[in-house]
DNA sequence: TTAGGGTTAG
């Protein structure tokens, strides 16, 4: 009685007082023990009745070994237990039986469980049962399912767990076929109306995507638990429906008491991939009013919801306040630093797991892993692997694949394969991995070997696999060897109507060259996602086509896609390009009503942007402050000053950069080295130069020895830059000579001059510049026999001279001019507005410089070619057209002439016009009579 | 029976 009631105290007493016990005095003791969860203590009574060869019933046992199940902690004892079983025979109870098979899977030892399974002579649904317990909790659907099948072969009559243990693994295999098999046998079972079948089927169809039978099934139950009003919350929340997720949640406090820490996580999980700007901050109040804070699993999701914002700081803080911590709650911030480019951190989570005796997962190295991506990081990537065989986790299938993924990455590519070759199983993310590691790393015809081999193993293909190997020819000239035969395959393999592999496509044509038939797949494809776009606005970026990009972008916009970081970033780039700031700031706005104000991408472009736009102040204003200034923002900084002509400024900022312990790159060198140039800092641009290897260790670049000849040239020290091109580290290309020569044309250096074209030539046959060039060399010294003979050769060649033009931009309209351009509507007035000008700054002191014109005639004809330069007719047009006061912006696909210049000069003083110009090379910024490039352009 | 961490591409 005493037992029955829970009272072990006086139980044991009067166990301890009895002057004759039977086995029945012994079996009750113990089951009293075991009631009120004395599970060792009863574990002990069992030891000393055995000793005393004392008879147990099989009842005892079951509850027994049940005892040690539920203690968490009593694996040995339970296992003592289950040999002195099968010693006495017990084994064949089938209630002893389930109980043993019941406790190996509560430890996670399925594969004795199953052993135990198989050995049983009589099995009932509840050993069934167990046995998938085991298997679900461990995570492996696949299993619950084949005993599922094995039920089915034998006969054996479902009960509500096994039913809803099968029901939720069918939805985490995400297989359709086998969920519409089950749902006949759950109608036919009679358990459709049992409240576990029924959430678990609103679970499935939630996992499967098949969210209007989830809510049928949730709308029409006869009585809902916490559980139901979860699962049809996860259904939403699965399938990107957040705002009615969050609806369920309203309903929920309204109509169902209890919510709990499962429905916040579910909640937490859909701020994914919803906008965190709207519901991010107030969720985490929510979730501390509540009091779930405190909830390992709340915090963990929150910790996600960070992370998956790309706020690493914020994660951090939520991992560091969280009052315990659980194995996911490192591996999620490792994630998360991971994600965030902060590898060192996220190595440095799991020393400080394994340093603390913390237990690791294979997600642990998995993240670990991913986290070296670049060849700084190889030594530390190799050090993973070794732990990874030491620990005995290198035969899972992950890791495999993160190892193969990490040497790809890397471009350690015989290592990569050497893992591939050693995995016991081969899957096609390891295939994928190679795939794009060569296509990244090495010629396309190692990725397409690989790709042969993968499918010769019989290993399927999918998208990834296509988008992997099309990533391997990005380059022109191999279309018509591997391009095409590609597109070919993936058309007769299906594959054809995967949105991504026609995003591949799209890129993979226009990279080779062909932008028509991007433009054709792109015109044909129906689906397209915001993928597709920004796949024809990379394609068109690649091919110079500034213009498309933004018309592109403005289709997006009207079709009411979401822009996203990528197509800002293309688009402002492509303003930048074309220096159209109207559309640039109508772009940056967007983008920042968006809640990508912080996006160091978009903010880099925009400013950017605005920098080759001529708006200075506003790049200044909006780049973040110097403490947490990103390296292309400083490099953007120092570019602006140069190109705007405040070389102080460049200096200055370029040594507030080194003070902050920024480390200068390549681009860093190459835009204080244009600065240099443009503002004929020779000497200290050599300075620079002399820097690069001597105090970064960084090598010069082609980019930064053309900085230099132009430094050089520029200033007419012409043998120096001749010298200096002889011994640079890297070979001379076209924009050596053409800088050179370019320098022999300002200074009349014919000598040298013809040698540079020579080489140029040798280098670039097709090329208008160099005869343009050496043409204008010639004429301005009064070469004319040279002249014609640079033209005569020209004819020869049939190399046609790029045709200059400029062209002014006002409202939606641009009007375009060649050289004595006359097809404007309104030519005349501009002729007439151009006599204006030309009479207004004669009067303030303007002469020509009749040695710019270029062809051999009498001054008066020579002024006369001046004026009908196309700048000038652009500038005309320019200050008719647009009203008083405001800034005039004029862009020219060549380089502004010398005499236009000052002419521009004069206009702006005489007219107190800003005038804005953007030719080839740079941007000429006209105020009050003096320009920003002070003459040295 | 419900929720949280991982590998390929983008």
């Amino acid at each position: 009685m005493y037992t029955k009631f829970g009272r072990v105290k006086p139980a044991r007493y009067l166990f301890d007082e009895m002057p004759v016990r039977n086995e029945a005095s012994w079996n009750t003791m113990m089951s009293g023990l075991v009631r009120v969860g004395l599970y060792e203590e009863a574990v002990d009574f069992f030891r000393k009745m055995c000793d005393l060869g004392i008879k147990t019933s099989s009842f005892v046992i079951a509850s027994l070994v049940t005892a040690c199940g539920r203690s968490g902690s009593m694996l040995s004892e339970g296992v003592q237990v289950h040999g002195f079983v099968a010693k006495s025979g017990f084994l064949s109870d089938v209630f002893v039986g389930t109980a043993i098979l019941h406790l190996y899977g509560v430890y996670g030892l399925v594969s004795c469980s199953r052993k135990v399974f198989e050995e049983m002579p009589d099995r009932n649904v509840v050993s069934w049962t167990s046995l998938m317990v085991g298997y679900s909790d461990k995570g492996e659907p696949e299993e619950v399912i084949g005993i599922y099948k094995g039920m089915r072969v034998e006969g054996v009559e479902f009960n509500e767990h096994s039913m809803s243990l099968v029901i939720s693994s069918c939805g985490l295999l995400k297989d359709e076929s086998l969920g519409h098999q089950i749902i006949g046998h759950v109608i036919k079972s009679g358990l459709k109306s049992k409240l576990a079948v029924e959430n678990s089927l609103v679970s499935m169809f939630g996992n499967l995507g098949n969210i209007d039978y989830a809510k049928y099934i949730f709308d029409h139950m006869s009585e809902r638990d916490t559980i139901s009003w979860n699962s049809i919350a996860a259904a939403y929340a699965q399938n990107g429906h957040c705002e009615e997720s969050f609806w369920v949640f309203h309903l929920m406090r309204h109509f169902h008491d209890e919510v709990n820490s499962t429905t916040v996580s579910t909640l937490l999980s859909v701020l994914d991939h919803v906008d965190h700007q709207k519901w991010g901050s107030g969720i985490h109040g929510l979730v501390i009013k509540m009091g779930f804070d405190s909830v390992v699993c709340v915090c963990n999701t929150l910790l996600r919801m960070y992370s998956g914002a790309g706020r690493s700081e914020e994660a951090e803080l939520v991992f560091k306040e969280m009052p315990a911590k659980d194995l996911i709650s490192w591996n999620s911030l490792m994630a998360c630093f991971v994600e965030d480019g902060r590898s060192v951190d996220a190595l440095g989570l799991l020393c400080s797991m394994i340093r603390t005796g913390k237990s690791v997962s294979y997600v642990s190295f998995t993240s670990a892993l991913a986290a070296c991506f670049s060849l700084e990081l190889l030594d530390k990537g190799r050090i993973l692997h070794g732990l990874v065989v030491v620990t005995g986790l290198f035969d899972n299938q992950i890791i495999g694949n993160a190892l193969v993924s990490m040497y790809g990455k890397i471009g350690e590519m015989s290592e990569a394969r050497r893992v591939l070759l050693q995995m016991p199983r081969r899957d096609e993310v390891a295939w994928n991995a190679l795939i794009g590691g060569y296509a990244e790393h090495e010629d396309p015809n190692k990725a397409l070997t690989a790709f042969r081999t993968m499918r010769a193993e019989g290993v399927p293909a999918n998208y990834i696999t296509m988008v992997s190997v099309l990533g391997s020819c990005l380059m022109p000239g191999v279309l018509l060897e591997h391009g095409k035969p590609l597109h070919a395959y993936i058309v007769s393999a299906g594959f054809e109507s995967d949105v991504h592999v026609k995003n591949s496509l799209i890129t993979m044509y226009a990279k080779c060259g062909d932008l028509s038939s991007s433009q054709d797949l792109f015109n044909r494809l129906d689906d397209r996602n915001v993928i597709t776009w920004n796949a024809m606005l990379a394609a068109n970026a690649h091919h110079g086509h500034g213009e498309e990009v933004l018309k592109l972008v403005s289709k997006m916009r009207s079709f009411g896609l979401n822009l996203d970081e990528f197509s800002f970033t293309e688009g402002l780039s492509a303003a930048a390009k074309l220096a159209v700031l109207e559309e640039g700031q109508q772009l940056h706005g967007l983008a920042v009503k968006l809640g990508f104000e912080q996006d160091c991408f978009i903010l880099n472009a925009a400013a950017d942007m605005y920098n080759k736009c001529g708006e200075i102040g506003e790049v200044v204003k909006m780049l973040p402050p110097s403490i947490n200034r990103s390296l292309p923002s400083w490099n953007i900084l120092i570019s602006a000053y140069g190109r705007h002509g405040y070389f102080e400024k460049v200096c200055e900022t370029f040594h507030e950069m080194l003070e902050m312990g920024i480390k200068p790159g390549h681009v860093t060198f190459v835009s204080l080295l244009i600065a240099c140039s443009h503002g004929g800092l020779v000497d200290q641009g050599l300075a620079y130069y002399d820097m690069i290897t001597r105090d970064f260790g960084i090598k010069p670049a082609i980019e930064h020895c053309v900085c230099v000849i132009d430094l050089l040239g520029r200033s007419g020290r012409l043998a120096e830059a001749e010298t200096f091109i002889s011994k640079m580290p890297v070979k001379p290309n076209d924009l050596v000579w053409r800088s050179l020569l370019g320098s022999c044309k300002i200074h009349g250096d014919l000598d040298r001059g013809r040698k540079a074209a020579e080489h140029l030539t040798k280098l670039e046959p097709e090329d208008d510049s160099v005869y343009v060039l050496s043409s204008n060399m010639f004429a301005t010294t009064g070469r004319w026999e040279d002249v014609e003979s640079v033209r005569k050769e020209m004819d020869l060649k049939n190399i046609k001279k790029k045709q200059a033009c400029s062209w002014v931009k006002l409202k939606d309209k641009v009007s375009t001019f060649g050289i004595g351009d006359r097809t404007h509507p309104q030519t005349l007035e501009i002729y007439a507005k151009l006599e204006d000008i030309k009479k207004l700054i004669k009067e303030s002191g303007y002469v020509p410089d009749t040695s710019q014109a270029l062809q051999d005639t009498d001054e008066e004809q020579k002024e006369h070619s001046l004026w009908n330069h196309s700048e000038r007719l652009a500038l005309a047009y320019a200050l008719m057209s647009t009203p008083e006061g405001s800034t005039v912006r004029i862009f020219k696909n060549l380089r502004i002439c010398g005499d236009c210049h000052s002419v521009y000069k004069f206009v702006s003083r005489v007219t107190g016009r800003r005038i804005v110009l953007r030719d080839q090379y740079r941007f000429h910024h006209f105020e009050s009579g003096v320009c920003s490039c002070k003459d040295y352009w």
